[in-house]
DNA sequence: CTAATCTGCAACCAGGAGGTTGCATATGAA
DNA sequence: TTCATATGCAACCTCCTGGTTGCAGATTAG
């Protein structure tokens, strides 16, 4: 039975979480999109293009950085926030392993009901 | 310039963020997990295996139904959930173009700094 | 040196999230 | 009918979240 690797993906997925959690506000999706331009920006300038105020953006980095998802670099008086890949590409891979079980199932239903 | 497809990407990616919000949380994503399987479960059987009150996991099953991950169908006095696997895939898929985009971005950085 | 800029820290606030309890209601079984 | 089961609704509580303001410290520009 593959009921060992349903628990595995199930752990995989909860582990996950905070990830979720992190990505879950329209505000922090935004900045992500900022840094996905390869380039690291200071929270001035991601604070620029927003109508929210610095110290919130602030807080959103936090957030971001708390799941992982980002990783802030002093440089002089700014610090340079950047993209981190690693935490998205798990998340992703999470999300496909439900579907995958998902459509197994569904094809392990449909072929008992054929028999 | 390809930033008219960026736009419509980070567009794309907002429009989850209720969907990421609902992932959010261990208790949805064990939720998930057993609805998985394909079969059709009543809330009783949900709250059978958790530690939480029927009502915690009503209310869980509230969130994930608002974000369109679960759909519930009445048999009797029973209430059955059932996944919904559209806005999943929507997630992954979006999760998978800011990944490309950042993947894009760096590679068009390398090119710039080797010529 | 002085002024402007970028950031961090702390206090504060309103509202929502997660959870519980209690009670009412609908349905299935005997 | 009568009892047990499955659910729904509402009130309540605590803690976290998202947001603000005010002030202080560090760093760069002129």
């Amino acid at each position: 039975m593959s009921a060992i690797r349903h628990e595995h993906a199930a752990r995989k997925l909860r582990r996950n979480a905070p990830v979720f959690a992190a990505l879950g506000d329209e505000t922090r999706l935004t900045l992500l999109t900022k840094l996905c331009g390869g380039l690291p920006l200071s929270i001035a300038r991601l604070t620029e293009s927003s109508a929210l105020t610095r110290q919130a953006i602030t807080k959103h980095l936090g957030v971001l950085q708390d799941a992982g998802l980002v990783r802030g670099v002093r440089r002089g008086r700014e610090n340079l926030f950047e993209l981190e890949p690693r935490p998205l590409d798990e998340a992703r891979r999470a999300l496909d392993g439900i579907s995958r079980q998902w459509d197994e199932a569904l094809a392990r239903l449909k072929s008992f009901v054929e028999e």
